[in-house]
DNA sequence: GCTAATCTCTCGAACATCGAGACAATCCAC
DNA sequence: GTGGATTGTCTCGATGTTCGAGAGATTAGC
């Protein structure tokens, strides 16, 4: 019976650590006068950025799942307040990538490099073995999560 | 080096599992023709049912984050589609409590109960040392959060 | 070249949220 | 009790976000 309490609880800690997490991106929101889809699309745009590549305009709307009327509107948003600029792809001029400024750049990477940086701070209190256990457990449950949000995977045509 | 990987995936893994999580939350609002905030204040009032307390307008608007305006039409369109009751508290009838219907309790207990369930399972995996080490880990990281998203605790009066 | 496909943008409508303020019920001091 | 302040919810009008439909520009396939 204990163990069932347990877990329960670890399932709400799962759930507390997403509203708190969800708490944080709001936070950044309200600082920067933006919406949480703004703060979504950012956060798109600077992770394609860190991994090298740029976003384009629908790529940033599969990603925060917005349809191309609303993109517009939302990278209209974006680049007014000077975090996003707009450039033609000059290899295929239909397309238009994704480009943070720098200041957006430095603003973002204070807030959530700050944030990131405390949280493996906090991280050195464990050992190399608990660490990887956590992740473990971590890729589990998101497996599980996942599952739960596909379509259910019915028959093959 | 390899250890600062190690905890870069891992807070890369709690990112995820928020993102997953959140996915899961959409998928049941337009499962039921919901919006995000309808979700957030039906699992607000469900928690409240679950704790043997039922949520006034006012604390629903709070647990929310919504204006009084927002949340008269928020429970507007919940009791509209009948996932939610008005009741005037007999003792201060400026209040109105809310209840959800037996049909929303049921598609909610389906949906989240089946993922919670699913949840537990795969905890089965791991001893309940681990799954102690586990709790603290979240625990802590979810203290780190916190603390970066309150104010700066500046100086007191 | 011509046609189909792709990518982004414009337009108008629908809807969620908000601030200000109205209205009713309760609490408190006397 | 009675009057005034407080509390809790709702109404109204304004603002901002999102969408569907479709236009415009560019590229790919033949």
């Amino acid at each position: 019976m204990g163990r069932d309490v347990d877990r329960q609880e670890l399932a709400l800690l799962l759930r507390r650590l997403t509203v708190e997490l969800d708490a944080v991106g709001q936070r950044f929101a309200e600082l920067h006068g933006l919406n949480r889809t703004d703060v979504r699309a950012l956060v798109a745009v600077m992770d394609a950025a860190r991994r090298g590549t740029s976003l384009t305009a629908g790529a940033l709307g599969e990603a925060v799942d917005l349809r191309s009327a609303s993109v517009t509107a939302l990278v209209d948003r974006l680049e007014r307040v000077g975090h996003l600029r707009r450039v033609r792809n000059p290899e295929d001029r239909r397309r238009v990538s994704l480009e943070m400024s720098d200041t957006a750049m430095a603003a973002g990477g204070e807030f959530f490099g700050g944030l990131q940086r405390d949280l493996m701070a906090a991280m050195s209190d464990y050992s190399d073995e608990e660490l990887e256990t956590v992740a473990r457990f971590l890729t589990a449950m998101t497996d599980v999560i996942v599952r739960h949000q596909r379509p259910e995977p019915t028959a093959r045509p």
